[in-house]
RNA sequence: GGCCCGUUCGUCUAGUGGUUAGGACUCCAGGUUUUCAUCCUGGCAACAGGAGUUCGAUUCUCCUACGGGCUACCA
């Protein structure tokens, strides 16, 4: 069932958290993978030291694991590859694709000061005499790789034909002074071992693709096909960056976003399915997938649509599930409460929390007398001490009910303005504000009900103390 | 500075050598509702600019502008 020719990667390297950007590329990746029954593998890129942090590399696993990204093994860690790289340097020295470079990176650093921006060649030519005497000296070096002259063209799946000239191209460095290959190096090396076919990731490497190219040259490798996906942008329509409070993937998580909503928004950022579709389910969203419909500008992260398709998502899931995500998320909700109070409170926030944290910040008063009263509530329903005559009155026929069931209550309501000659919002919104603390919310019957009779009336006596004149 | 890439409503996008340039989010108005939300109806809102090709360009070509990326002994 699983077609060979189709392997693609996620290579995110453990410097911090999954990021919105990354997630959408992992998810491209492992659409595309779905689609062709290809193989979606992962590839820690460690090799920085300095960054590198085995707590991220945990975290984007559970991210990945939680958005429903599986991947395919085995695993890849560069930090435990280090020998194969000495190897292909090897290779690439014996064919003579390197040569030592004894430029110091202040030297490099000072003529890119003065617009001097590519490396001038000074090594690329130095005889066998002057290697050796700098050798000598103890200076050291860099491996830097010989680039013919020419053109390089290649075709993006995505941006079509691109072609650079090589003269572009710096004779870049592979391996450092101090013997570490560099990213663009090992990326090749890795992807080539691993079998890729199809490289999915981001705009930033269009540059570097023609110079990845010359190492599979160099090393007698098949290219593989490319792909490159535009940048998700902030509002200023710069790359998405931390300076934007770039969102990682766990904020949404613990904002109670099902990922499926998350993954449904990320793949509409950049893609389109060529329908007037909206709303799909990750297999859904693997069965449409195309590189074909990948755009090529990038896009404005936009947390409304992201936030209205997880409304969506939330109303379409049953109340049981609900129910049970509600409580994954945050598991005290609802704590000692029957689980049927529970169940009729989210039937009747279903169709106004947008998330699941939602659900527990609009339910506060179904467990608590309120605290306070919500101030714009208070100058609409309860301006002055009439309204205290009025609640206080309609108190007691509350207490003579003998049925504490909504259709009851609302009869009680109804007869109670209708003698009154008042509109009914006279005396629901008081009664609202007095059980909820706020006008907003579901049908006050309802609510009342699932309150019930003692805690309705108590909070009614509080709020006609507590809310004179 | 150089190179590469991009440019349709505020945002995500569809689309064609001749369309009333379509949809979605947001926003606004109206309806429903005790309120909010939902739902329904309606509305605002775009082809960056200039040349050229053409009977005709949003669509094809070039230029300009603007935006982004790369230009590291980061990945």
């Amino acid at each position: 069932m699983i077609n060979p020719s189709v392997k693609v990667r996620f290579a995110p390297s453990p410097t911090g958290e999954l990021h919105i950007g990354g997630a959408r590329t992992a998810l491209f990746n492992w659409l595309f993978a779905q689609k062709n029954k290809g193989q979606f593998y992962l590839r820690i890129e460690d090799t920085d030291p300095e960054r590198s942090q085995e707590k991220y590399t945990e975290q984007i696993l559970e991210s990945l694991s939680w958005l429903g990204l599986h991947w395919d093994k085995p695993l890849l860690y560069q930090s435990q590859r280090l020998d194969v790289y000495k190897e292909r340097v090897k290779d690439l020295t014996t064919s003579g694709h390197v040569y030592q470079c004894f430029c110091s990176k202040d030297d490099l650093q000072t003529a890119r000061n003065e617009g001097h921006y590519q490396y001038p060649g000074t090594c690329r030519n130095l005889s066998e005499a002057d290697i050796k005497q700098k050798l000598n000296q103890g200076i050291g070096f860099t491996l830097r790789l010989r680039i013919p002259e020419g053109e390089i063209r290649y075709k993006d799946q995505i941006y079509g034909d691109i072609s650079v000239d090589h003269k572009e191209l710096d004779d870049f460095i592979i391996v450092r002074s101090d013997g570490s290959p560099t990213y663009n190096f090992v990326v090749v090396i890795d992807d080539h071992d691993m079998g890729i076919t199809h490289v999915i990731r981001g705009e930033d490497h269009v540059s570097n693709t023609p110079k990845q190219i010359q190492i599979y040259k160099a090393l007698g490798y098949d290219e593989p096909i490319f792909a490159h996906l535009p940048m998700i942008l902030g509002p200023d329509k710069k790359r998405l960056s931390k300076r934007h409070g770039a969102p990682g993937v766990q904020k949404f998580k613990n904002d109670g976003y099902f990922s499926g909503s998350l993954l449904n928004y990320l793949a509409l950022l950049g893609w389109n399915p060529g329908t007037e579709e909206e709303i799909f389910s990750i297999n859904e969203l693997a069965d449409a997938f195309d590189l074909k419909q990948v755009q090529k500008k990038g896009a404005v992260w936009d947390e409304k649509k992201l936030h209205w398709l997880s409304g969506q998502y939330v109303m379409a899931t049953s109340t049981d599930d609900l129910l049970n995500a509600i409580r994954d998320n945050e598991p005290d909700w609802g704590k000692g409460s029957e689980i049927s109070l529970l169940i009729s409170i989210v039937e009747l926030l279903k169709v106004r929390a947008k998330s699941l944290i939602e659900f527990v910040n609009q339910s506060e008063y179904f467990f608590n007398d309120p605290v306070a009263y919500d101030e714009k509530g208070l100058k609409k329903a309860w301006k002055d001490g009439s309204v205290n005559t009025l609640i206080s009155n309609f108190v007691e026929s509350l207490m003579t009910l003998p049925a504490w069931r909504k259709e009851e209550l609302e009869s009680t309501f109804r007869s109670y303005v209708s003698e009154k000659e008042l509109g009914l919002g006279k005396i629901i919104m008081p009664v609202r504000l007095a059980v909820c603390g706020t006008l907003n919310g579901p049908s006050i019957f309802d609510i009342m009900e699932l309150v019930g009779k003692e805690t309705c009336i108590r909070r009614l006596g509080t709020a006609l103390e507590r809310l004179p004149k």
